[in-house]
DNA sequence: CTGAATCCGCAACGATACTG
DNA sequence: CAGTATCGTTGCGGATTCAG
């Protein structure tokens, strides 16, 4: 119910907050990847995450990022077709939220980066 | 690598900046829960999630975050043991990282919150 | 009371191959 | 290029039990 908390403090992120939104694996690193430059293709996004989300999850982070209205879908009908992933009005404000913990994460990272998984 | 991005910007997020560190399922959740109050003790804190959070979650949650530098144990020996939970130096810089996405999500559940899941 | 340990089911993720 | 299908593996979550 998220019940604006009588006790004026302890907003406390339910699991739809967190969990549904945008605690999945890939989720963050998406938004960010659109945040930084919009208009990426399937491709793009793949690369620039570093090549380690394959295309079935990413398929579906792009789906459930549609569905959310975080992002929205440009298909231009070529010979190639063309697909552009782009940040809605709602996903840029979400870009920013994400500005503080993307700095955080940067910082903190210096040292031993990617040992495990 | 985390190289440091000889093009100046994608400062993208690798695997172990967003996966590992918090983007498990109740980490951010617990993060915010101590940085609402310090000092929780475990049953308090598996009650300020909304009881979702089952012990064993919690117990390696609260682990893997002391391993990280985000959390510290403070135990006080007494007849029924008390162990609180208190965020460190970094941790409370993460807690304040996350304030705005808090925000944001705050803002964009005020329509329906918990459905599924 | 504060956890840790074990078992198990399920959902998510990952690798690969494949289609329009 | 932009995904989908299939399948194996990993990890999470719930319930329960145990220890100090």
């Amino acid at each position: 119910m998220k019940e604006t908390n009588q006790e004026n403090e302890l907003m406390i992120c339910t699991k739809s907050d967190l969990s549904n939104k945008i605690n999945k694996k890939w989720t963050m690193c998406i938004i960010n990847i659109l945040g930084v430059e919009e208009g990426k293709r399937f491709n793009e996004i793949k690369k620039d995450s570093m090549g380690n989300i394959n295309s079935r999850t990413l398929s579906m982070r792009l789906k459930e990022l549609q569905n959310e209205g975080i992002i929205s879908r440009e298909v231009k009908p070529k010979a190639p077709p063309e697909v552009r992933y782009i940040l809605t009005e709602e996903g840029w404000a979400l870009y920013e939220a994400l500005q503080p913990l993307f700095n955080y994460l940067d910082k903190h990272n210096s040292n031993g980066s990617n040992q495990n998984n």
